[in-house]
RNA sequence: GUGGCCAUAGUUCAGUUGGUUAGAAUAUCGGUUUGUGGUACCGAGGGUCGUGGGUUCGAGCCCCAUUGGCCACCCCA
């Protein structure tokens, strides 16, 4: 049988996940300097918790667990002895009751109502875990990969949204990508659905205007057209997908547009609030932007909407997303709680800065010191030398197979890129005077185990 | 869910209009060197050419199917 694995999956080896150690500490560190804290759901949840979450694209991107067990009696049981084996769509909710985390937000709205008497609010946690979604795999998409979701809940303040732009800017700092921050209102878009006369098509409408740079105006319309919009809709909304300008020409636009929608007057004031507010702390690196063509799929936003792309490199897809969602929690039981996240996708942003060589040139050394000996009674000299250097915090190991070669042992530290080996034999045992090299230089001395964790402490 | 490209050693790839025993580089292991790695030289192992069928005297090469990979659309991190 040949080894493989799951399509969209992949393997780490050692160098990878020193990689992908510093991303995940990087992200990790801001979010405390922010005081979020580390809570964990596990892998599966039951199939309600995630089902109608999502848009009806995302639910069929669901990894459905199978029930264990004999399931195909149980579907029987509770369909009846007429079912029919060919509607699978139907007996796949009688064969199944867990699936995989599709996202970290959904199962952290589960918690919170769950574990709402353990929480004060507003609550704010962070959680780097893995997702999974059965899309077909290409550049940049996997079928299992790793979000990094901060999260605030509980509180409807906009110094929470404007918190989050400033953690997206450090976190990007950190790693050195130049990033592009967009920024929209689902309540804008609401206005804006509502001001042509077409409230019930919102879900269409952003759907086909955020396609806008990608297919074009004449794309757009037509999209529109063929979902059903009135013309006389697609011809309200032309100023506002052909509008260009700042920030600031744009949110003016916006009020005269939006002047007799209420939502959308709400969603104009909230953005604004936002962009003065970071304008007037400032960024290190980040850019931000208005974009009021950003709808994002996500059913569950309901105000701001944020989404992050690298301005370097030929990576286009967002590395970075999130927004605020008023009721999550509701349709578990807890209603009138606003929350508002982000997700830092890992794997993406490895993959960015894979491209254009971000990685530290020497993450995280591995072993320092490794103990090359010539036989068992060199061994058992050197097993309590090796003892004390580590109880004096040096990452240091032995060859661990006492007659193999010198070659193969110094091989074995070179390939390991370990920079200092001690060399033991029957000279070094007599007078406790061990032979120290440095495997850059080349150099060599003679010199005693203390002198030698004095030296590389 | 729709479309395009690809599949030969652990890895990256050669392989002539279809013709004998499928090659290289690299990695691995061994040796030159049983107290010295990263260099050099020599040698070894490793492939039912993704899988199944077809055409042919003969298929790694042509045809069909299937599986897997990559990429684009959709959607998304």
């Amino acid at each position: 049988m040949k080894p493989s694995i799951p399509k969209g999956t992949r393997d780490f080896s050692p160098t990878e996940m020193v990689k992908r150690n510093y991303i995940f500490d990087t992200i990790k560190q801001v979010f405390q300097r922010y005081g979020y804290l580390p809570i964990e759901t596990p892998a599966m949840e039951n199939l309600q918790t995630l089902m109608g979450k999502y848009g009806e694209e995302g639910d069929k991107l669901i990894f459905k667990i199978i029930d264990s067990g004999d399931f195909i009696k149980n579907a029987k049981d509770s369909l009846g002895e007429g079912f029919n084996f060919a509607s699978s769509g139907v007996i796949s909710s009688h064969i199944s009751e867990k699936a995989l985390k599709y996202d970290l937000t959904v199962p952290f709205a589960r918690y919170v109502v769950q574990h709402q008497h353990e929480i004060t609010f507003p609550f704010k946690r962070y959680q780097i875990q893995p997702v999974w979604r059965a899309d077909r795999p290409q550049k940049g998409r996997y079928r299992e990969f790793y979000q990094c979701d901060a999260d605030v809940i509980g509180s409807n303040s906009l110094v929470n949204e404007v918190e989050l732009v400033q953690l997206i800017d450090d976190v990007f700092t950190k790693l050195n990508v130049p990033v592009l921050i967009k920024i929209n209102n689902r309540k804008i878009l609401s206005g804006i659905a509502e001001i042509i006369g077409e409230k019930e098509k919102i879900v269409t409408i952003t759907v086909a205007i955020d396609k806008l740079d990608k297919i074009g105006v004449d794309g757009v319309n037509k999209e529109l057209q063929e979902n059903g919009v009135s013309d006389s809709a697609i011809e309200k909304l032309q100023p506002l997908i052909s509008f260009q300008g700042s920030t600031l020409e744009k949110l003016n636009f916006l009020k005269q547009l939006l002047g007799n929608s209420e939502i959308g007057l709400k969603g104009i004031e909230e953005v604004e609030y936002i962009f003065k507010t970071v304008d007037s702390l400032g960024l290190n690196t980040a850019k931000t932007e208005l974009d009021i063509t950003l709808a994002r799929g996500l059913n569950y936003y309901t105000g701001a909407i944020f989404e992050v792309k690298s301005n370097a490199g030929t990576f286009t897809s967002s590395i970075c997303g999130g927004g605020r969602y008023d009721d999550l929690t509701g349709i578990f039981g807890l209603p009138n709680m606003s929350g508002v996240g982000i997700s830092f996708g890992a794997d993406r942003i490895y993959d960015v800065l894979n491209e254009l060589n971000l990685f530290p040139e020497s993450v995280a050394a591995s072993t320092k010191l490794l103990f090359v000996t010539f036989g068992e009674a060199e061994q058992n000299y050197c097993l309590p030398l090796l003892a004390q250097a580590r109880k004096a915090g040096i990452n240091s190991e032995i060859y661990p197979d006492a007659g193999a070669k010198m070659k193969k042992q110094m091989g074995y530290a070179d390939d390991k890129k370990i920079p200092f080996v001690v060399i033991v034999g029957s000279d070094e045992m007599l007078n406790g005077m061990l032979t120290l090299k440095n495997m850059t230089t080349g150099e060599q001395a003679k010199i005693t185990i203390d002198s030698i964790i004095e030296e590389l402490k």
